[in-house]
RNA sequence: GCCCCUGUAGCUCAAUGGAUAGAGCAUCUCCCUUCUAAGGAGGAGAUAUAAGUUCGAUUCUUAUCGGGGGCACCA
């Protein structure tokens, strides 16, 4: 158990909070951990008692203020035996905080765990016995890959990473779009030009003049749809097409995920539950849900008793399937498959309504137990420079291979001379502008900004890493010994450095639990520049405390490392 | 028209209702005869507006004004 999960029991018990508040505190004036649990109970509003979840045994009306409160609580952990052993002053401060100070030998242990534990340093078993599955990059065949995919893919492989780290069984499908109406458009203009070229380029100009022919006659949607039909029924020329354009599409994105050295376990694509849709079809506990749409023809599932107005559309007028059915034929594939604690949704913002529809109906239908959780991570968008979306129909999209070429580019200019250290610096700069906005947030697209290698980016926290491989190289002497002697007279940097490496195996747990890697990348973020600080001010080796310091750089590098590992991004040796 | 998200420094972004609102870019001053200057130290600079709830509000509520996304046979 790290530190923090042990302050946090014996606050529960002295508490009686199920889940007591407990924040890192970068103020060494206010401790290393902080509570602001006695506030909290004190304030004796029900409905925010409520809506914080917040119950306790103590009752507020035995104390005055808040102040009182804490004091109270602070006796209670100062008998507590296993804390004492962790903690080495707890203190009550301002209106009801309660401070914590870490004994400097929990630091101590720490850095040798660290050392010990290396790249599994920061793992867990929370997670052990649960399955997650993820979604995530889905792609469209047919259709470049954009920008746009960038952050489904480096979010996903994160939050995959992240729990996989904790314990979980994890599964990565990329849910490919390979199915749909969408190949419809694309076959009825393949049919009309009687083109045999089906590289992505020609696709995608394909795919945006319909849209431009569509504007003046809107018959041709229905061209579309009886073309998907074909496709949905079997029909072997449409089959053929569709095969060849889907190997051609394939070839593509795996040349981007050799690139961004992602790899996903499973890529099935929504045309792979062909069975499952069929299925549900036939399966009266399904049926018995569908009720004709507007038309009279289609089958939509009605969702207005849980006040979504827009029913979800089950069947098409022509009894084509869409994008709906094939995420609910999806769900049930990957209950039955997987039996899943957890089903993520790396998906963009664009679709929260859909997603609403879509778990709405997973359990109107019975498709899954209440006890799954079902997640929709709604990332923000990389919108063009003038604000708006980037518009695949409009063929307005920025095709993602371009823009790593061009950061590998200038990580070679900035003097990478061998490839490897040149890709892995450029395409960390691009996952690490990307996985640092929180998920939630629109991101203008700036092809400045997006591959900055200077401050707060990826290429400054691979520095850092080799800064320190570089003088741990250098540190020849160094035996890893007499750490214990140092402790009473180190100084603020160092300080700095050591309480902020404490931090790492609860931030994990908070970025997974949220789905937010952004906090890790802050985090690292953080330990880096407190390391540089440190740097800049002291010598390493020739020092007298140098067996400690080159410790502390030791195991900087490999807190790191870990951090950056976790977040898909490489650290070269030297750079 | 309706629904959802969002508004923090010149720009791009952080901050489970907490203590002095953090960074990066840009800008101004310094620091390489010292272990990697892709670095470090320091200036200047921000919570859209108006009410409300609270011991305490960038965070919660309401209104106003911006911005974005979506609203059944695309995904």
């Amino acid at each position: 158990m790290n530190q923090e999960a042990s302050i946090l029991s014996a606050l529960k018990k002295a508490s009686g909070v199920d889940s007591p508040n407990l924040e890192f505190t970068d103020n060494l004036e206010f401790g290393d951990f902080s509570s602001n649990i006695a506030m909290s109970i004190f304030a004796n509003q029900e409905s925010r008692i409520r809506n914080q979840g917040i119950k306790s045994t103590i009752h507020d009306s035995q104390f005055k203020s808040p102040h009182k409160l804490a004091e109270n609580i602070v006796n209670k952990l100062k008998s507590d035996k296993e804390l004492s052993k962790i903690v080495d002053r707890i203190e009550t401060a301002g209106p009801g905080f309660i401070n914590f100070w870490l004994k400097k030998d929990v630091f101590v242990s720490n850095l040798i765990q660290i050392d010990k534990e290396k790249e599994d340093y920061g793992k867990s078993k929370i997670g052990n016995g649960k399955t997650l599955v993820i979604d995530y990059s889905s792609p469209n065949i047919a259709k470049p890959f954009g920008i746009g995919h960038l952050r489904s893919t480096v979010i996903g492989q994160a939050i995959y990473n992240l729990y996989k780290f904790l314990g979980y069984k994890t599964i990565g499908d990329n849910h490919l779009g390979d199915w749909g109406t969408q190949f419809g458009k694309l076959l009825y203009m393949i049919d009309l030009k009687k083109t045999k070229d089906y590289s992505i380029d020609n696709l995608e100009k394909l795919y945006v003049e319909f849209h431009n022919l569509v504007k003046d006659d809107e018959s041709l949607e229905k061209h579309a749809r009886e073309w998907f039909k074909k496709l949905e029924d079997g029909e072997s020329i449409a089959r053929t097409v569709w095969k060849q354009c889907i190997n051609v599409s394939l070839n593509e994105f795996n040349r981007i995920y050799d690139m961004l050295n992602v790899k996903i376990d499973n890529a099935f694509g929504e045309s792979f539950y062909e069975e499952e849709m069929r299925e549900m079809q036939n399966d009266p506990k399904i049926s018995k849900f569908l009720v004709d749409g507007e038309d009279g023809k289609s089958k939509v599932i009605d969702l207005t008793s849980i006040g979504i107005t827009t029913p979800l559309m089950f069947l098409k007028s022509d009894g084509g399937t869409t994008y709906a059915t094939r995420d609910l034929a999806t769900i049930v594939f990957r209950v039955k498959k997987y039996n899943p604690d957890i089903i993520v949704y790396e998906v963009g913002v664009e679709q929260r309504l859909h997603f609403k529809q879509l778990f709405a109906a997973a359990k109107i239908l019975n498709l899954i137990n209440d006890d799954v959780e079902l997640v929709h991570t709604a990332h923000g968008l990389y919108l063009a420079p003038d604000g708006k979306k980037f518009s695949t129909r409009g063929g307005k999209t920025i095709k993602l291979e371009e823009v790593l070429d061009e950061a590998i580019e200038r990580a070679k200019k900035l003097g990478n001379k061998d490839d490897k250290t040149a890709k892995d610096v450029g395409i960390g700069a691009i996952k690490y502008f990307d996985l640092m906005h929180s998920v939630q947030s629109n991101v203008v697209f700036d092809w400045e900004k997006i591959m900055n290698m200077e401050g707060n980016s990826g290429p400054y926290l691979q520095y850092t890493v080799a800064r320190c491989n570089s003088v741990i190289q250098k540190a020849s002497t160094f035996k890893g010994q007499a750490l214990q002697d140092v402790y009473s007279n180190l100084n603020e940097e160092e300080s700095k450095v050591l309480r902020t490496l404490v931090r790492f195996s609860g931030i994990i747990a908070t970025a997974a639990k949220s789905y937010s890697p952004n906090l890790l990348c802050s985090y690292l973020y953080d330990l880096a520049q407190k390391y540089n600080s440190f740097y800049n001010a002291h010598r390493i080796i020739g020092d007298t405390n140098q067996e400690f310091r080159i410790m502390l750089t030791k195991v900087t590098g490999q807190v790191l490392k870990n951090g950056l590992k976790l977040l898909g991004i490489d650290t070269p040796e030297k750079m």
